[in-house]
DNA sequence: TTATCCCTTCCTAACGGTCGTTAGTTAATA
DNA sequence: TATTAACTAACGACCGTTAGGAAGGGATAA
Protein backbone atom coordinates (compact mmCIF):
# COMPACT_ATOMS: atom_id res chain seq x y z
CA UNK A 1 0.00 0.00 0.00
CA UNK A 2 2.67 2.57 1.46
CA UNK A 3 4.14 2.08 -2.31
CA UNK A 4 0.70 2.08 -4.68
CA UNK A 5 0.26 5.38 -2.91
CA UNK A 6 4.25 6.47 -3.59
CA UNK A 7 3.37 5.23 -7.54
CA UNK A 8 0.21 7.17 -7.85
CA UNK A 9 1.48 10.34 -5.96
CA UNK A 10 4.90 9.72 -8.38
CA UNK A 11 2.76 9.98 -11.64
CA UNK A 12 0.74 12.95 -10.11
CA UNK A 13 3.36 14.78 -8.92
CA UNK A 14 5.19 14.29 -12.58
CA UNK A 15 1.94 16.10 -14.16
CA UNK A 16 0.64 18.64 -11.81
CA UNK A 17 3.79 19.27 -9.96
CA UNK A 18 3.92 19.69 -5.88
CA UNK A 19 1.94 22.62 -5.35
CA UNK A 20 -0.69 21.44 -8.03
CA UNK A 21 -1.66 18.06 -6.99
CA UNK A 22 -4.01 17.81 -3.67
CA UNK A 23 -3.88 14.31 -1.20
CA UNK A 24 -7.48 14.22 -2.55
CA UNK A 25 -6.01 13.44 -6.01
CA UNK A 26 -3.58 10.82 -4.78
CA UNK A 27 -6.25 9.31 -2.57
CA UNK A 28 -8.59 8.94 -4.91
CA UNK A 29 -6.37 7.39 -7.42
CA UNK A 30 -5.41 4.75 -5.32
CA UNK A 31 -9.18 4.23 -4.30
CA UNK A 32 -8.82 5.36 -0.12
CA UNK A 33 -9.78 8.18 1.73
CA UNK A 34 -7.77 11.17 2.01
CA UNK A 35 -6.92 10.56 5.90
CA UNK A 36 -5.59 7.11 5.28
CA UNK A 37 -2.56 8.63 4.03
CA UNK A 38 -1.54 9.86 7.15
CA UNK A 39 -1.17 5.91 8.25
CA UNK A 40 1.97 5.61 6.22
CA UNK A 41 3.64 9.00 5.60
CA UNK A 42 3.08 11.95 8.12
CA UNK A 43 2.73 15.03 5.87
CA UNK A 44 2.47 15.91 2.18
CA UNK A 45 5.95 17.16 2.32
CA UNK A 46 7.34 13.92 4.16
CA UNK A 47 5.48 11.72 1.13
CA UNK A 48 7.11 13.98 -1.52
CA UNK A 49 10.63 13.55 -0.22
CA UNK A 50 10.20 10.29 -0.07
CA UNK A 51 8.42 9.80 -3.67
CA UNK A 52 11.33 12.45 -5.10
CA UNK A 53 14.48 10.32 -3.15
CA UNK A 54 13.56 6.99 -4.66
CA UNK A 55 13.42 8.47 -8.29
CA UNK A 56 16.20 9.99 -7.71
CA UNK A 57 18.26 7.47 -6.82
CA UNK A 58 17.00 5.20 -8.94
CA UNK A 59 17.87 7.13 -11.84
CA UNK A 60 21.35 7.60 -10.25
CA UNK A 61 22.04 3.85 -10.14
CA UNK A 62 20.69 3.75 -13.48
CA UNK A 63 23.33 6.27 -15.08
CA UNK A 64 25.84 4.63 -12.74
CA UNK A 65 25.20 0.90 -14.14
CA UNK A 66 25.45 1.95 -17.80
CA UNK A 67 27.39 0.74 -20.37
CA UNK A 68 27.47 2.64 -23.62
CA UNK A 69 27.08 6.31 -24.10
CA UNK A 70 24.34 6.44 -26.96
CA UNK A 71 22.05 2.97 -24.98
CA UNK A 72 22.06 5.55 -22.18
CA UNK A 73 20.91 8.56 -23.74
CA UNK A 74 18.67 6.55 -26.48
CA UNK A 75 17.16 4.88 -23.19
CA UNK A 76 15.62 8.08 -21.62
CA UNK A 77 13.61 7.77 -24.63
CA UNK A 78 11.21 4.97 -23.63
CA UNK A 79 12.01 5.41 -20.05
CA UNK A 80 10.22 8.91 -20.01
CA UNK A 81 6.82 7.46 -21.96
CA UNK A 82 7.07 4.57 -19.29
CA UNK A 83 8.03 5.36 -15.80
CA UNK A 84 6.42 7.69 -13.83
CA UNK A 85 9.07 7.46 -11.46
CA UNK A 86 11.59 9.44 -14.03
CA UNK A 87 9.01 12.04 -15.14
CA UNK A 88 8.29 12.87 -11.12
CA UNK A 89 12.18 13.18 -11.01
CA UNK A 90 12.15 15.24 -14.08
CA UNK A 91 9.59 17.61 -13.49
CA UNK A 92 10.47 18.13 -9.90
CA UNK A 93 14.02 18.41 -10.82
CA UNK A 94 12.68 21.32 -13.24
CA UNK A 95 10.53 22.98 -10.84
CA UNK A 96 11.36 21.98 -7.33
CA UNK A 97 8.81 22.98 -4.49
CA UNK A 98 10.34 25.16 -2.04
CA UNK A 99 10.95 24.03 0.59
CA UNK A 100 13.05 21.13 -1.34
CA UNK A 101 14.66 23.07 -3.90
CA UNK A 102 18.18 23.54 -2.56
CA UNK A 103 18.62 19.47 -1.73
CA UNK A 104 16.99 18.94 -5.40
CA UNK A 105 19.35 21.74 -6.91
CA UNK A 106 22.19 19.84 -5.44
CA UNK A 107 21.35 16.48 -6.38
CA UNK A 108 20.57 17.26 -9.61
CA UNK A 109 24.13 18.80 -10.24
CA UNK A 110 25.28 15.31 -8.70
CA UNK A 111 23.44 13.58 -11.01
CA UNK A 112 25.02 15.92 -13.66
CA UNK A 113 28.38 14.94 -12.29
CA UNK A 114 27.80 11.28 -12.51
CA UNK A 115 27.19 11.84 -16.23
CA UNK A 116 30.23 13.69 -16.64
CA UNK A 117 31.66 11.05 -14.70
CA UNK A 118 30.47 8.53 -17.09
CA UNK A 119 31.72 9.43 -20.02
CA UNK A 120 35.18 10.07 -18.86
CA UNK A 121 35.27 6.33 -17.85
CA UNK A 122 33.89 4.90 -21.36
CA UNK A 123 35.48 7.90 -23.61
CA UNK A 124 38.60 6.75 -25.48
CA UNK A 125 41.31 8.63 -24.05
CA UNK A 126 41.25 12.34 -25.79
CA UNK A 127 42.78 15.59 -25.02
CA UNK A 128 39.13 17.22 -24.87
CA UNK A 129 37.73 14.61 -22.92
CA UNK A 130 36.92 17.47 -20.50
CA UNK A 131 34.53 19.16 -23.37
CA UNK A 132 33.06 15.87 -24.30
CA UNK A 133 31.60 15.48 -20.96
CA UNK A 134 30.17 18.75 -21.18
CA UNK A 135 28.68 17.80 -24.53
CA UNK A 136 27.13 15.07 -22.90
CA UNK A 137 25.22 16.84 -20.71
CA UNK A 138 24.22 18.97 -22.92
CA UNK A 139 22.64 16.88 -24.99
CA UNK A 140 21.23 14.90 -22.16
CA UNK A 141 19.36 17.94 -20.91
CA UNK A 142 18.30 18.98 -24.56
CA UNK A 143 16.92 15.52 -24.69
CA UNK A 144 14.97 16.18 -21.55
CA UNK A 145 13.67 19.22 -22.45
CA UNK A 146 12.14 17.90 -25.57
CA UNK A 147 10.61 14.84 -23.65
CA UNK A 148 8.94 17.02 -21.71
CA UNK A 149 6.82 19.41 -23.71
CA UNK A 150 7.98 18.14 -27.23
CA UNK A 151 7.08 14.90 -29.31
CA UNK A 152 8.25 11.81 -29.36
CA UNK A 153 9.48 12.50 -33.22
CA UNK A 154 11.47 15.33 -32.91
CA UNK A 155 12.80 13.73 -29.95
CA UNK A 156 14.48 10.66 -32.19
CA UNK A 157 15.27 13.55 -34.33
CA UNK A 158 17.39 15.19 -31.97
CA UNK A 159 19.08 12.24 -30.81
CA UNK A 160 19.99 11.28 -34.25
CA UNK A 161 22.02 15.10 -34.92
CA UNK A 162 23.23 14.80 -31.65
CA UNK A 163 24.62 11.89 -31.61
CA UNK A 164 26.11 11.99 -35.25
CA UNK A 165 27.84 15.42 -34.19
CA UNK A 166 28.94 13.99 -31.06
CA UNK A 167 30.48 10.98 -32.56
CA UNK A 168 32.21 13.23 -35.09
CA UNK A 169 33.82 15.06 -32.91
CA UNK A 170 34.89 13.08 -29.90
CA UNK A 171 35.13 9.73 -31.77
CA UNK A 172 36.83 10.34 -34.32
CA UNK A 173 39.64 7.62 -33.43
CA UNK B 1 -1.13 49.50 -12.30
CA UNK B 2 -2.31 47.16 -14.71
CA UNK B 3 1.19 46.79 -16.04
CA UNK B 4 3.07 46.88 -12.32
CA UNK B 5 0.52 44.14 -10.95
CA UNK B 6 1.74 41.96 -14.54
CA UNK B 7 5.13 42.67 -13.55
CA UNK B 8 4.96 41.25 -10.29
CA UNK B 9 2.70 38.17 -11.27
CA UNK B 10 5.40 37.52 -13.56
CA UNK B 11 8.52 37.05 -10.62
CA UNK B 12 6.16 35.17 -8.84
CA UNK B 13 4.66 32.43 -11.49
CA UNK B 14 8.45 32.44 -12.41
CA UNK B 15 9.11 31.52 -9.01
CA UNK B 16 6.63 29.13 -7.44
CA UNK B 17 4.57 28.47 -10.76
CA UNK B 18 0.94 28.83 -11.48
CA UNK B 19 -0.52 26.55 -8.84
CA UNK B 20 2.08 27.93 -6.45
CA UNK B 21 1.19 31.68 -6.79
CA UNK B 22 -1.69 32.70 -5.01
CA UNK B 23 -3.61 36.21 -5.67
CA UNK B 24 -2.55 37.39 -2.07
CA UNK B 25 1.14 37.27 -3.02
CA UNK B 26 0.38 39.01 -6.06
CA UNK B 27 -1.41 41.86 -4.38
CA UNK B 28 0.94 41.88 -1.39
CA UNK B 29 3.85 42.57 -3.82
CA UNK B 30 2.44 45.28 -5.26
CA UNK B 31 1.17 46.61 -2.53
CA UNK B 32 -2.86 46.62 -3.19
CA UNK B 33 -5.28 44.42 -1.39
CA UNK B 34 -6.25 41.42 -2.99
CA UNK B 35 -9.47 42.19 -4.51
CA UNK B 36 -8.43 44.90 -6.62
CA UNK B 37 -6.75 42.95 -9.03
CA UNK B 38 -10.05 41.83 -10.01
CA UNK B 39 -10.67 45.98 -11.41
CA UNK B 40 -8.22 44.96 -13.62
CA UNK B 41 -8.17 41.20 -14.59
CA UNK B 42 -11.17 38.71 -14.38
CA UNK B 43 -9.93 35.98 -12.82
CA UNK B 44 -6.67 34.75 -11.89
CA UNK B 45 -6.32 32.17 -15.35
CA UNK B 46 -7.12 35.83 -17.36
CA UNK B 47 -3.51 37.46 -15.53
CA UNK B 48 -1.49 34.27 -16.19
CA UNK B 49 -2.65 34.14 -19.91
CA UNK B 50 -1.96 37.93 -20.30
CA UNK B 51 1.48 37.51 -18.44
CA UNK B 52 2.14 34.57 -20.49
CA UNK B 53 1.07 36.11 -23.77
CA UNK B 54 3.40 39.27 -22.86
CA UNK B 55 6.20 36.97 -22.18
CA UNK B 56 5.94 35.00 -24.82
CA UNK B 57 5.57 37.73 -27.88
CA UNK B 58 8.90 39.33 -26.49
CA UNK B 59 10.82 36.64 -26.55
CA UNK B 60 9.66 35.68 -29.92
CA UNK B 61 10.52 39.37 -31.20
CA UNK B 62 14.06 38.81 -29.86
CA UNK B 63 14.37 36.09 -31.56
CA UNK B 64 13.36 37.85 -34.73
CA UNK B 65 15.05 40.61 -34.82
CA UNK B 66 18.90 38.62 -34.17
CA UNK B 67 21.62 39.11 -36.07
CA UNK B 68 24.08 36.82 -35.15
CA UNK B 69 23.68 33.07 -33.93
CA UNK B 70 26.42 33.78 -30.95
CA UNK B 71 24.69 36.92 -29.96
CA UNK B 72 21.50 34.94 -29.58
CA UNK B 73 22.55 32.20 -27.68
CA UNK B 74 24.99 34.77 -25.20
CA UNK B 75 22.07 36.94 -24.79
CA UNK B 76 19.82 34.18 -22.86
CA UNK B 77 22.63 34.28 -20.18
CA UNK B 78 22.03 37.81 -18.97
CA UNK B 79 18.01 37.75 -20.05
CA UNK B 80 17.68 34.79 -17.82
CA UNK B 81 18.84 36.40 -14.61
CA UNK B 82 17.82 40.32 -15.39
CA UNK B 83 14.18 39.49 -17.01
CA UNK B 84 11.27 38.04 -15.07
CA UNK B 85 9.24 38.17 -17.81
CA UNK B 86 11.79 35.91 -19.73
CA UNK B 87 11.67 33.72 -16.72
CA UNK B 88 8.30 33.03 -16.59
CA UNK B 89 8.25 32.28 -20.38
CA UNK B 90 10.83 29.90 -19.43
CA UNK B 91 9.09 28.47 -16.31
CA UNK B 92 5.38 28.51 -17.98
CA UNK B 93 6.68 26.32 -20.59
CA UNK B 94 8.72 24.00 -18.75
CA UNK B 95 5.42 23.55 -16.73
CA UNK B 96 2.51 24.82 -17.68
CA UNK B 97 -0.85 24.93 -15.87
CA UNK B 98 -3.23 22.49 -17.06
CA UNK B 99 -6.38 25.32 -18.47
CA UNK B 100 -3.16 26.74 -20.91
CA UNK B 101 -1.00 23.19 -21.63
CA UNK B 102 -2.00 23.06 -24.92
CA UNK B 103 -1.40 26.44 -26.47
CA UNK B 104 1.94 26.89 -24.81
CA UNK B 105 2.81 23.43 -26.12
CA UNK B 106 2.05 25.02 -29.47
CA UNK B 107 3.55 28.13 -29.27
CA UNK B 108 7.24 26.86 -27.74
CA UNK B 109 6.80 24.72 -30.81
CA UNK B 110 6.49 27.52 -33.15
CA UNK B 111 9.63 29.28 -30.59
CA UNK B 112 11.76 26.37 -31.91
CA UNK B 113 10.61 26.05 -35.24
CA UNK B 114 11.38 30.39 -35.37
CA UNK B 115 14.97 29.82 -34.23
CA UNK B 116 15.62 26.93 -36.32
CA UNK B 117 14.22 29.45 -39.54
CA UNK B 118 16.88 32.19 -37.78
CA UNK B 119 19.61 29.70 -37.74
CA UNK B 120 18.93 28.36 -41.91
CA UNK B 121 19.33 33.04 -42.12
CA UNK B 122 21.81 33.71 -41.05
CA UNK B 123 24.14 30.41 -41.81
CA UNK B 124 26.37 29.78 -44.99
CA UNK B 125 24.40 27.52 -46.82
CA UNK B 126 25.81 23.84 -46.13
CA UNK B 127 24.55 20.63 -46.88
CA UNK B 128 23.94 19.95 -43.52
CA UNK B 129 21.21 23.30 -42.89
CA UNK B 130 18.92 20.88 -41.20
CA UNK B 131 21.09 19.39 -38.74
CA UNK B 132 22.44 22.64 -37.92
CA UNK B 133 19.50 24.18 -37.00
CA UNK B 134 18.72 21.27 -34.88
CA UNK B 135 21.56 21.08 -33.03
CA UNK B 136 21.04 24.87 -32.35
CA UNK B 137 17.42 24.29 -30.60
CA UNK B 138 19.58 21.78 -28.24
CA UNK B 139 22.00 24.09 -27.49
CA UNK B 140 19.31 26.82 -26.55
CA UNK B 141 17.29 24.53 -24.72
CA UNK B 142 20.35 22.80 -22.85
CA UNK B 143 21.39 26.49 -21.95
CA UNK B 144 18.19 27.37 -20.75
CA UNK B 145 17.86 24.48 -18.78
CA UNK B 146 20.90 25.01 -17.13
CA UNK B 147 20.28 28.69 -16.16
CA UNK B 148 16.98 27.46 -14.49
CA UNK B 149 18.89 25.22 -12.09
CA UNK B 150 22.61 25.31 -12.67
CA UNK B 151 24.77 28.10 -11.88
CA UNK B 152 25.75 31.08 -13.95
CA UNK B 153 29.29 29.77 -13.71
CA UNK B 154 28.05 26.08 -15.39
CA UNK B 155 26.23 28.25 -18.10
CA UNK B 156 29.14 30.16 -19.12
CA UNK B 157 30.92 27.17 -19.56
CA UNK B 158 28.36 25.32 -21.25
CA UNK B 159 28.29 28.09 -24.10
CA UNK B 160 31.80 28.20 -24.53
CA UNK B 161 32.05 24.21 -25.50
CA UNK B 162 29.07 23.91 -27.12
CA UNK B 163 29.24 26.90 -29.07
CA UNK B 164 33.29 25.68 -30.03
CA UNK B 165 31.79 22.20 -31.17
CA UNK B 166 29.04 24.05 -32.98
CA UNK B 167 31.80 26.24 -35.25
CA UNK B 168 33.77 23.24 -35.73
CA UNK B 169 30.81 21.39 -37.21
CA UNK B 170 28.96 23.92 -39.33
CA UNK B 171 30.92 27.08 -39.42
CA UNK B 172 34.49 26.01 -41.59
CA UNK B 173 33.65 27.64 -44.54
C1' DT C 1 -17.47 78.54 -11.19
C1' DT C 2 -20.10 75.11 -9.37
C1' DA C 3 -23.02 71.09 -9.21
C1' DT C 4 -24.11 66.74 -11.25
C1' DC C 5 -23.13 62.39 -13.02
C1' DC C 6 -20.37 58.58 -14.47
C1' DC C 7 -16.58 55.69 -14.43
C1' DT C 8 -12.56 53.85 -12.69
C1' DT C 9 -9.99 52.08 -8.83
C1' DC C 10 -9.38 51.15 -4.57
C1' DC C 11 -11.33 49.33 -0.16
C1' DT C 12 -13.74 46.02 3.61
C1' DA C 13 -16.44 42.04 4.42
C1' DA C 14 -17.67 37.83 3.37
C1' DC C 15 -18.82 33.86 0.39
C1' DG C 16 -18.35 28.70 -0.75
C1' DG C 17 -14.93 25.57 -1.61
C1' DT C 18 -10.71 23.11 -1.03
C1' DC C 19 -6.48 22.57 1.27
C1' DG C 20 -3.51 19.75 4.65
C1' DT C 21 -4.18 17.84 8.98
C1' DT C 22 -6.00 15.77 13.52
C1' DA C 23 -9.10 13.20 16.60
C1' DG C 24 -11.49 9.38 17.50
C1' DT C 25 -13.44 4.94 16.07
C1' DT C 26 -13.70 0.41 13.99
C1' DA C 27 -12.17 -3.87 11.84
C1' DA C 28 -8.72 -6.98 10.94
C1' DT C 29 -4.31 -9.17 11.85
C1' DA C 30 -0.65 -11.37 14.52
C1' DT D 1 -4.17 -8.36 23.61
C1' DA D 2 -1.68 -5.03 20.99
C1' DT D 3 -0.88 -3.12 16.63
C1' DT D 4 -1.85 -1.65 12.26
C1' DA D 5 -4.56 0.48 8.70
C1' DA D 6 -8.57 1.81 7.22
C1' DC D 7 -12.66 4.88 8.15
C1' DT D 8 -15.90 9.29 9.39
C1' DA D 9 -16.14 13.85 11.01
C1' DA D 10 -14.39 17.96 11.51
C1' DC D 11 -10.79 21.55 12.22
C1' DG D 12 -8.59 26.13 10.91
C1' DA D 13 -6.33 28.22 7.14
C1' DC D 14 -6.25 29.73 2.78
C1' DC D 15 -7.99 29.74 -1.96
C1' DG D 16 -10.29 32.47 -5.86
C1' DT D 17 -14.13 35.28 -6.22
C1' DT D 18 -18.17 38.56 -5.46
C1' DA D 19 -20.93 42.29 -3.34
C1' DG D 20 -21.18 46.73 -2.06
C1' DG D 21 -19.42 51.05 -0.83
C1' DA D 22 -15.96 55.17 -0.63
C1' DA D 23 -12.80 58.31 -2.95
C1' DG D 24 -11.21 60.56 -6.87
C1' DG D 25 -11.07 62.50 -11.73
C1' DG D 26 -13.17 64.10 -16.04
C1' DA D 27 -16.88 65.58 -18.75
C1' DT D 28 -21.05 68.00 -19.06
C1' DA D 29 -24.68 71.38 -18.05
C1' DA D 30 -26.39 75.23 -15.14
Amino acid sequence: MKETIKQAAASLFAEYGYAGTSLAQISEKVGIKKPSIYAHYKSKEQLFECVFQDAFNEEMNRVEQAGHLYNLLESYLFLYSEDPLFRCFLASSFFPPDFLKERILRQYEAYLHALERKVKLLLKPAENLEDAAVMYTIIVDSLLVELCYGTRERSEKRLEVAWRIYKQSFMKG
